[in-house]
DNA sequence: CTTATATTTGCCAATATCTGACAAGTCAAT
DNA sequence: ATTGACTTGTCAGATATTGGCAAATATAAG
């Protein structure tokens, strides 16, 4: 249940002082939404990632990172093929990466 | 939109000589879905991929880990952190895997 | 023990997303 | 021009996710 990034941005907002009801307004919620989305049980929007990033004064990549790799391990957590499925698709990425330098 | 899952599904099904008409109603499905399937149009339900492997005699978890790995794609295809992400993933999954050995 | 503040949880209507089914389309061979 | 295989578009219905409120819980203070 827990999430990477629900429990980062609670240790950020903790960590500027900030109340779950100060935040949540900036993000258009209120405060039960992102309670939920500190623990995981609610997904923050992707676009809303950088205006968080901004209000908790994270560092650049910081949240975002989190928040995908969230995603990500939801797709695989019940499969014992996970880490094999994750180097299939790291390999998929790495060569789009290479054939995009045109 | 092509997928690695649905290139292989119908380079398997085509070494099987079976026609869509003949496998979609295996899958209880009409053959324009599962032509979308193949084409990457629409995603298989996971549950369905051993009734697939076995129609299609892919080997043990070919299909499945393909199948995974798009789902994976496809949440990271247009970020610029993908690859960091992913390691970030990773890392969660091989640290489960070793307090699961409880 | 009552109040106050912060957070959490439960619920459900509203919204968004996905699926199934069918019809119509293309394409190649005959 | 007909047939067979496959593809594409559409759309109502099914599923899933979200937003918002109200009630519950937790902690601290008086």
């Amino acid at each position: 249940m827990a999430t990477q990034f629900g429990e980062k941005v609670r240790e950020l907002r903790e960590q500027q002082h900030l109340y779950l009801r100060q935040v949540a307004p900036l993000l258009e919620m209120d405060t039960a939404q992102l309670s939920k989305i500190e623990k995981g049980s609610r997904q923050l929007k992707r676009e809303q990632i950088p205006l968080l990033t901004g209000i908790l004064k994270a560092n650049a990549d910081e949240l975002l990172v989190l928040w995908l790799a969230d995603q990500l391990y939801d797709v695989v957590k019940d499969e014992d093929v996970a880490l094999k499925a994750m180097e299939a698709a790291e390999e998929v990425i790495m060569n789009k990466k290479k054939s995009k330098k045109k």
